[in-house]
DNA sequence: CGTCTTTGACCCGCGC
DNA sequence: GCGCGGGTCAAAGACG
């Protein structure tokens, strides 16, 4: 790379207009997403107009695709900044630099700027001066050349620095990042079977000791629902149904979800038992678990399953299916034909849905041999732009950056879906309280739910454009499909992203921060944490547009980078909201994540 | 050659 | 029992 550069710049702006450094054009070597970004902002229109170089490294005019005719021309603009230079010799060493380095990296084309580039630079600056005094044959010419030149290479070192210490930092909070999901996950399990316990005693003291119903209320109010938003809603509801639903909770349901979590990673033991008998081991032998095996997406057999069993079986067997059949349903604006969400897909089958003309495909996540995700996807009937994505399941192995945001959400649809429809006696949910719960920040029409047993499903209905951040950047982002990647791009970006995918991860970053708020609620140190989180969410905005924007123009114009990038950029978004979300919630946490959450 | 997509066929549950 | 619809399988083809 470094050499590359060398090389490039040996061709030498002189030498090019003589002829043509094939050499030099020739050396295409990685360049980073974030050169590429900047040259191709900086269009050749803006050559003339480089004397910004000083301002970013990378404004120096490069023309992308340099060809010949690009060549020729690029000589005659040479020509023409080579007297301007002339004219200014005493004026700034920065526009005759710019013009040469421009030459060169037009030249070159998409030739790697390293900060080796000074080496080859100076051999080959030698040469270069000998042609240029053909050229212009003030000696002081040469000199400011080759200062303005050093000047230059010297700043370019510095940039690259600069993005080798970012780039590390990123990576340092990256993993920072992820450990503390990790952390908190944990934490989060262990808090919720604590609470379960707790629960369990608490009933038994009702009975016993015969509190006032006022103070059953007040113990009460966490477990529905978990808390998800300001005391005032919590309230709201909790007078009407709440106190019958809270009830009806089956410790030994959500200890059930909490205890198969913690048994390591969240999703991996419901799962590993679908997995030892898939579709393939029912038709094989429909004996071995025949439960959890036969309900692949069909409601219809999960309701079967619970009269069979014996009443403790019958309510496992339901909180486990209920959970493995919790759907997360995603209404987003989309041209792509998929939702990138992280994870690798395969497709399975496809069927036309009566009702809707566009046909419905199953997606399996192959990430893992034996994962039990699936999706189905399918357009909407009505409103064809609108991509509705539906999640089941969680995955039993490890995710990458790029897809824990989708997991999570999955994963806290299902938690809280189970947690919802055990705890209300009549299975009904009030659509209201989840969706607030779900999405605290956004209106309750954006979120539906739809608890009818035994398949509930969290309906989240991201093309509404509620939030005018959204608006900010031009809709193509999301109609460019992100094979393989994305739900933390789309977190990352998905403020300033217009609609449709980036509204829909946004959202579902919300969600998966309220997982643990709803879930830790009564814990102030996650509960802090998980508000944080949702705040995060909504205050994306704070982080600098230019970062976003650049992150953004990177990723859409780099799919090779999309991943890194999104993973790096979401996790420093994420950690910088996080701090900062913490402290100003210090103040007035729930009515913070209440309002933030509003922009929506 | 391995992987992925396509697509017709099949299985299953449900309603009539 | 039959038909319908949802979900899945698996052979064939496409693709890199």
């Amino acid at each position: 790379m470094d050499k590359g550069w060398g090389l490039t710049l040996a061709s030498d702006p002189v030498s090019v207009f003589s002829s043509t450094n094939n050499s030099s054009s020739s050396n295409s070597s990685p360049v980073s997403s974030f050169l590429k970004i900047k040259r191709d902002f900086s269009s050749d229109h803006n050559m003339a107009d480089s004397r910004n170089v000083h301002n970013s490294m990378f404004q120096f005019p490069v023309s992308l695709s340099a060809g010949k005719e690009e060549v020729s021309a690029a000589a005659s603009r040479e020509v023409d900044f080579f007297k301007e230079k002339i004219n200014r010799v005493d004026g700034h060493d920065s526009k005759t630099t710019s013009v040469i380095v421009k030459k060169e990296n037009s030249l070159a084309e998409a030739a790697p700027r390293s900060r080796d580039v000074n080496t080859g630079l100076h051999l080959l600056t030698a040469n270069a001066r000998s042609d240029q005094s053909t050229v212009d044959d003030g000696v002081s010419c040469e000199v400011d050349d080759k200062r303005s030149k050093n000047v230059e290479l010297a700043q370019l070192q510095v940039e690259l620095q600069k993005m080798n210490s970012e780039n590390q930092r990123l990576k340092d909070m990256l993993s920072q990042v992820t450990n503390n999901y990790s952390a908190l996950q944990m934490h989060f399990v262990a808090l919720m079977q604590q609470r379960n316990h707790g629960v369990e005693s608490n009933k038994e003291q009702e009975t016993v000791t015969a509190k006032s119903s006022e103070e059953k209320k007040h113990e009460m109010v966490p477990r529905q629902f978990m808390d998800l938003g300001p005391s005032a809603e919590t309230d709201e509801i909790s007078n009407s149904s709440s106190e019958e639903r809270t009830r009806s909770i089956t410790p030994q349901n959500h200890f059930e979800v909490a205890s198969t979590k913690n048994n390591g990673k969240l999703e991996a033991v419901p799962y590993d038992q679908e997995n030892s008998s898939l579709r393939d081991g029912k038709r094989i032998g429909g004996d071995e678990s025949p439960e959890s095996e036969s309900q692949g997406w069909n409601p219809n057999k999960v309701q079967k399953l619970n009269p069979a069993s014996s009443a403790n079986k019958a309510i496992e067997q339901s909180a486990e299916a209920t959970m493995r059949k919790a759907r997360v349903s995603v209404r987003a604006r989309s041209e792509a034909p998929m939702i990138s969400d992280g994870c690798q897909w395969r497709k399975y089958g496809q069927k036309m849905a009566k009702g809707n003309p566009c046909p419905r495909a199953y997606y399996r996540c192959t990430m893992a041999v034996g994962c039990p995700v699936r999706k189905q996807v399918q357009r909407c009937a009505e409103d064809k732009t609108i991509l509705i994505t539906t999640y089941e399941g969680n995955h039993n192995h490890p995710l990458p950056p790029a897809a824990m945001t989708m997991a999570s959400t999955t994963t806290a649809a299902a938690t809280m879906l189970l947690s919802g429809s055990m705890s209300s006696a009549d299975g009904m949910m009030n659509p209201n309280l989840l969706a607030r719960a779900i999405l605290p920040g956004c209106s309750s029409s954006m979120a539906t739910i739809s608890a009818s047993a035994p398949f509930p499903t969290v309906t989240l209905d991201l093309t509404n454009n509620t939030n005018p951040l959204q608006f900010q950047r031009p809709p193509a982002q999301f109609q460019v499909p992100f094979p393989g990647q994305p739900q933390n791009f789309a977190l990352v970006t998905a403020p300033q992203l217009p609609q449709g995918f980036g509204q829909a991860l946004y959202n579902q970053s919300k969600f998966s921060g309220l997982q643990l708020s709803q879930d830790h609620m009564g814990s102030s140190q996650l509960g802090h944490q998980a508000q944080s989180q949702i705040l995060h969410s909504g205050q994306q905005p704070s982080l600098s547009h230019d970062t976003l924007s650049a992150a953004t123009a990177a990723i859409t114009s780099d799919p090779n980078f999309t991943a890194a990038l999104a993973a790096a950029i979401s996790s420093i978004i994420g950690g910088a909201n996080a701090n900062t979300t913490t402290t100003n919630n210090n103040s007035n946490s729930n009515s913070n994540a209440t309002n933030t959450s509003n922009r929506n």
